[in-house]
DNA sequence: AATGAATGAGTCTTCATTCAT
DNA sequence: GATGAATGAAGACTCATTCAT
């Protein structure tokens, strides 16, 4: 008597999980070039069952990152952006973002070694580029609105987002190798919130050549 | 009529540079898993020589970073920081670091990759650690020094250096994986300087609580 | 209720036959490293269910084998032996086997296969060799008979039964890879025949050491 | 002090032919499923180092069918067909080939098997079927001259051509899988020449319906 | 009887490293 | 000092076979 159609889905659906999830964390403790016994071992399966589950080590990898760029996070990202003003609502997405970075950094590292991966599908360039530039687009259309009203610094928008963006990706990096020094002290939003703040021009007034 | 050993030795320090240069250019461009024939066929030598000069690939790599580490970067870093107002002190020195990094983001993803690797030799990543150590403390000192005399936002100190280093490496990587769009709209050394500018809590009064 | 015990085996029977079926198929496509994987999908069963028909892969290879051999082929080639003049006999000998191979191709490829094979269990080589050596004796005893009667050309009788053997093996191959070809053209047993005609040694008197 | 670039050479060509003689005996011995550490054992050389002279097996593979469909042979077969009667010239050219096929059977397994494998080369099917046309076509033509003439059998003489090529094919198999007995009775040129020699329909009266 | 998940040994291939010249 | 041929130890992947249900 074979199992049921039911439960032989379930398991399947199960175990490619399970492999997924061990395969993350051997991914993200040793990098894209882990082997296929460790990731095997952390799922506690053997080499060739992983392989009736992913054609290649790489669309394990792959599907990592897919499951990342679907994952939930830009969804709750943006939900906060539609009301309030400008300032606020920045100040909201802002905590969201650095939330989401600071529980999984590892979502974020896969998806960062794609983008300096030539030989990744196309189908998931795009399809994080996409994400990427809405979100990026997002943020810059908040501080256009924020510096029309006054609320945000002025100044080349893009400088801003691309300020932002390194902070947010050196807060993954720190995430992941020093995780316990970072979460000893880990920056509150409203510094990285500062960036935008516009201002008296220095501190005092000696500080008219700051910056050079 | 053999070469007088002075010149040996030259010709000795010319290839090993010569190859050390050759490695840099190809791990930058395929990552520490590039293999020894590229390295080899970058630096226009046979893989056999290469290995006359240096013991294996984890030595040529780690021989790299220990340029890095050494290299004058450091002493330029630090030389700004001896005089003058905190605040201008600390403009000062991140205007040359944020050069440094963007001049040279490789040296500075290959420091990251070490710090993550746990089969990195000790007295390199103690050398490392050393290094950083001094260049936290320093920034962390004008800091407390800015703090005092109130030229620096109040706050936890460690959280600021914090923030600090995770915008230096995000530029870092931005340099590395999106140079053209990164160098457009480069931000202003000014913009990370206002993470440590005191203030005004909020760009308006309605935003004491900005952040939440 | 469980099957009458009769009705069991006959559905074991069934089974057993469409699996041997399915991987004459695949076989004859694919070659002996057609994978059991085909097999079970060509016979629309589980690989599983296939080992509890057969021990081993090489089981079913040699069952099918054995399937050939004693498959009633070579039963209808020797009837027409028994009776009429020497080179009637052949003809009507070399009339059926020449049909059996067009018909059959896979059949005795499958046999010359497990003749180059090594490692072929000994007791399957001895049934094929005895058939075939069966078969060989009674062409050659046809040939001696026919030469003492001048119906059949001089010579070794052994050449003629290897140039016959050779034919016929070649038509099996063409048979498998080129049957369009084959088909369209396929070459009367009349042709076949003349190997063994007596005559005049040269179409022309021109031709007495035609061949060298 | 490295070796001279024309020892190299030497050395490099002298171990590629190794590789592919070894291969040769190899891929005749166990079929094309012989595996890469065999070949390299027959060769005597590490499993490694074949691959710095062929990027894999199939290209092994593929390089020996190469050398024999570009070996010398077809040129010699070519040779005798440019005068003389028809059938003299046949008779010259069957003589060569069937030397050919005698001397060197493994060249002609391994076409075969090419012509049998959807996965070769287009490049090399291609040469391969061009090579095989001509042949073909050649004989073809002698025929039908012949036939013209009355020094060759009437009838559709791509039933001859067929009949020769079974013949041929089947030649080569008997020399790979039985050549001691082959050997031993090796079938006269003349033998085969008499499918083609036209006469007497039958040795005598009673053969009107030989063949049916 | 039947299923399909799971295993593990074997195969091809790569690459850091060594060696003869 | 320099070369490039040669090695051998992994690593990715396949597939016959077994096992729990």
């Amino acid at each position: 008597m074979p199992r049921s159609d039911a439960e032989n889905e379930r398991l399947r659906e199960r175990q490619r999980a399970n492999i997924l999830d061990a395969a993350m964390r051997v991914f993200a403790r040793s990098g894209p070039s882990a082997s296929m016994a460790e990731i095997a071992e952390a799922a506690r399966v053997s080499q060739g069952l992983a392989y009736r589950y992913f054609a290649s080590k790489e669309e394990i990898y792959y599907a990592l990152v897919a499951r990342a760029v679907q994952g939930g996070l830009s969804e709750a990202e943006i939900a906060p952006m539609t009301s309030g003003a400008p300032w606020q609502r920045l100040a909201a997405l802002l905590s969201r973002i650095v939330e989401a970075r600071r529980e999984h950094p590892e979502f974020f590292q896969l998806l960062y070694h794609v983008l300096g991966d030539n030989a990744a599908p196309v189908e998931l360039r795009a399809q994080m580029s996409e994400r990427g530039q809405f979100f990026v687009g997002a943020v810059r259309r908040l501080i256009v609105e924020g510096q029309a009203v006054g609320e945000i610094a002025q100044g080349d928008p893009d400088q801003l987002v691309l300020a932002l963006m390194a902070y947010l990706d050196g807060l993954t990096r720190l995430s992941l190798y020093a995780p316990e020094r970072l979460n000893a002290h880990f920056p509150d939003v409203e510094i990285v919130l500062r960036i935008f703040k516009p201002g008296s021009a220095a501190p005092d007034a000696k500080n008219e050549k700051a910056g050079e």
